[in-house]
DNA sequence: GAGCTGGGG
């Protein structure tokens, strides 16, 4: 089972049946010659530019702005250093005149926290109580008064918030409680999924993206806001996407619905490639003679990044393990430890899980045939599947004088997490991406060159604490040829939610809705009749009475048609679907993977426990109704030992809550249910496990197969072969029917979250 | 018989 590999010393690397050679690349010797002549120096790292506008002058301590700041004076001088503070008096003069403003500003220029601070006094961002007209009547409303800034992420929507309240000197609880009318005022606050705190007089609020779509819900207008935020529109989610179309809409109409109000934009950016950001919001089409307010102005402000030296490889490299493993020890073997900023640690991009295990043992073998006089190396391994504590550890800096931290990334360390101390960064070129094929009614994950602009944020991770250098596995060729930009997930992912999200807010026509990039028209027509199929559209392509009770829950579109099911007296299994549905959509599965084949077994023991022939779904199941009849002090034990991810387990709890109380709401559940203390813990019958898969038919009667006479499962729509996941309880076990939850092309076509059916329910939930 | 980039309501 375990593969041979065997290290040698000297300058021949074996693994397996592989040899590697290192020769030339490694001099036992710390102090060599520098650089070699490969070295080039590309002119992808930002250069401070040059700002030539009078009214922002270069020295800061010669800046006096318009109005002096105002909050915490302990504070002042970073606010100071910032280099978006020269540019206040500027960017209140534009918003002044204009509705539109894309921002351009590095990391670390102060955007996200200082723009809005420098905004919310302004005359324009007053609240103003306006006469307005609806269908029946004429009402008088309050508009505007806050200015809301989106986040792609709920953890930055918080500290953000957190930070700025901060500097303003206003509190913000953010440990919690702080709720209701004992709560102090307050200029900032932030509402995300399962936090709120919007503490009254609140002039400044970081949302999610996804939030603020929830808002545009119930106040299509924003009637609440002066201005928007949008930060961080280069990572162009789904959201951020349909969130323009609709803030495009607002400030091109006729802003009778805001009593004639303006509301102002301000879209950030971290890159400079906003071409199609700034085309889009500067509406070309709907320009109206005497409405000026509708160009859009435009500002580029310099981060405060360090140099970064970027090599990239004299030829192709046939083996990226091979050339990693070089470079890592290169740069180890060649450059300082650490210099005047700090420690020199080295960050490795590669693609996925069994990418990085691999090096890991590469490097851990290798390192230690180096002479003892060499400085040690520690690596750490960093993806998203990791434990919280494993992902910690990468973070932390290395007591130990002489040892260097390697870390062997995803592209989790691109955007989403910041590594300290790192000032290499080795680049393979690649990622993992998702992308759904419309045709099929699947998705692929593969492995993909990235885009010249990930290929620079990755460059920029080894110039935050001090001058860096980048090795890019690949010629400079290569990166000539890679795309400017990646592709934006609303052209990679199932339009599915996107076009419902858009239907509920009453866009008929969804083909004629403003985006910054449409998917292919086939991807919107499969959306539309899948939408259809699923009860959320009528015939006249209207949203139905289903589909606008549906919206109303935080899960995608098939889910929410389950609960729906559920919910109907013929199955009567909402608690149960809920279960189900919380730990499905909690994050990555909640059951980890397990490394060692030793504690495999150990942990098989306790898991097969809670498998139930039926599959996963029912398994789902069991595992929560155990997880919560288990007292809290025993919870932790339970999830250790069945390898359970316990930040997906507490997701999921929030999510079970959550859904809980939004069908009491909409009057879906006659009361809320007995607490879990209560109780006590029995597993569902046959029966009722069969109402359950029943119910979820009717989300996901697409995505069934019927087992073929040559042994395979054929799926019941398209007629293709797929193999059930190794991550499966069904994994190996033949059937007559499966329901799978997922779809996705790796290795092989895969189906996951995978159940046991009759091949005859297929059409039963199609057909009622 | 064989495995998984990252987010959001």
């Amino acid at each position: 089972m375990s593969r041979k590999r065997k290290a040698e010393s000297g300058e021949v690397l074996k693994i397996g049946n592989k040899t590697i050679s290192l020769e030339g690349y490694l001099t036992k010797k710390p102090k060599t010659a520098s650089t070699p002549s490969t070295s080039t120096s590309d002119n992808n790292t930002p250069a401070p530019s040059t700002e030539n506008d009078a009214t922002t002058p270069t020295d800061p301590k010669e800046f006096k702005p318009s109005r002096p700041l105002t909050g915490d004076p302990s504070l002042f001088a970073t606010r100071r250093a910032l280099p978006l503070y020269l540019y206040q008096d500027r960017i209140r003069s534009i918003l002044s005149k204009k509705d539109v403003l894309v921002l351009v500003g590095e990391t670390g220029s102060g955007k996200s926290t200082q723009v809005p601070q420098f905004l919310y006094q302004e005359r324009w961002c007053q609240r103003r109580r306006v006469k307005v007209k609806t269908k029946t009547r004429e009402e008088t409303v309050n508009v505007g008064g806050v200015i809301a800034i989106t986040q792609p992420r709920r953890v930055a929507a918080t500290t953000l918030a957190g930070r700025v309240a901060k500097e303003c000197g206003t509190p913000l609880d953010t440990s919690g409680r702080g709720t209701g009318k004992d709560q102090e005022k307050g200029l900032v606050g932030y509402s995300v999924r399962f936090d709120h705190r919007v503490p009254p007089g609140t002039k400044i609020k970081y949302v999610t993206e996804g939030m603020l779509l929830q808002e545009l819900l119930r106040d299509p207008h924003l009637r609440q806001y002066s201005a928007i935020i949008v930060d961080e529109i280069h990572e162009r989610s789904v959201d951020v996407d349909l969130l323009s179309g609709f803030l495009k809409q607002i400030v091109t109409g006729d802003k009778a619905g805001r009593g004639g109000i303006p509301l102002k934009v301000v879209v950030m950016s971290a890159t400079a490639q906003v071409e199609r950001i700034k085309k889009f919001f500067s509406s070309d089409d709907s320009l109206k003679k005497g409405t000026s307010g509708e160009e859009v102005e435009y500002l580029e402000i310099e981060g405060r990044q360090f140099p970064v030296e970027v090599i990239h490889e004299p030829k192709p490299v046939p083996d990226i393990q091979e050339a990693l493993l070089k470079t890592v020890f290169k740069i180890h073997t060649q450059e300082p430890l650490s210099d005047k900023h700090g420690k020199k640690d080295i960050l490795c991009f590669l693609t996925g899980q069994e990418e990085i295990e691999a090096a890991q043992r590469l490097i851990e073998e290798f390192a230690e045939t180096l002479d003892p006089k060499v400085p040690k190396v520690k690596v750490f391994p960093l993806f998203g599947q990791l434990s919280m504590e494993a992902q910690h550890e990468a973070f932390q800096p290395i007591k130990h004088p002489f040892t260097r931290k390697i870390v062997l990334a995803t592209n989790i360390a691109e955007t989403s997490v910041t590594v300290p101390g790192v000032r290499y960064v080795v680049d393979c070129g690649k990622a993992k991406v998702k992308q759904y094929r419309p045709r099929l009614g699947m998705e692929s994950l593969l492995a993909k060159p990235i885009s010249k602009s990930s290929a620079i944020q990755r460059t920029g991770r080894a110039g935050r604490e001090g001058p860096g250098k980048c090795f890019r596995l690949y010629t400079a060729d290569t990166f000539a040829t890679l795309p400017k930009t990646d592709l934006p997930e609303i052209l990679r992912t199932d339009v599915l939610g996107a076009v419902l999200t858009m239907k509920a807010r009453g866009i008929d026509d969804v083909l004629s809705f403003p985006l910054m990039d449409r998917p292919e028209i086939d991807a919107v027509e499969n959306a539309l009749v899948h939408l259809h199929v699923l009860g959320a559209l009528g015939d006249d392509g209207r949203i139905t009475d289903t589909g606008r009770k549906m919206v109303l829950f935080p899960v995608t579109a098939p889910y929410a048609r389950v609960l729906l099911a559920a919910a109907d007296p013929r199955y009567d299994c909402l608690l149960e679907a809920i279960d189900i549905i919380s730990c499905i959509t909690a994050g990555d599965d909640i059951f980890m993977q397990v490394r060692s084949e030793k504690d495999k077994e150990a942990v098989d023991v306790y898991r097969k426990e809670l498998q139930r022939r039926e599959g996963d779904l029912i398994t789902y199941l069991n595992t929560m109704q155990r997880f919560v009849s288990t007292p809290s002090a025993d919870r932790g034990t339970f999830c250790k030992q069945r390898r359970i991810n316990v930040r997906n387990m507490r997701q999921a709890l929030n999510i079970r809550k959550q859904l809980r109380s939004l069908s009491v709401k909409n009057k879906m559940l006659a009361e809320f249910p007995m607490p879990d203390a209560e109780v006590t813990y029995q597993p569902v019958s046959p029966e009722t496990a069969e109402r359950i898969l029943k119910a979820f038919l009717k989300g996901f009667a697409m995505k069934t197969a019927v087992l073929a006479p040559d042994a395979s499962y054929v799926t019941a729509h398209g007629k293709h072969v797929v193999a059930i996941h190794p991550s499966s309880s069904l994994h190996g076990v033949k059937r007559e029917a499966i329901m799978f939850l997922e779809h996705v092309y790796t290795q092989k076509n895969y189906a996951k979250k995978v159940s046991a059916i009759q091949a005859g329910w297929i059409a039963e939930a199609l057909a009622a």
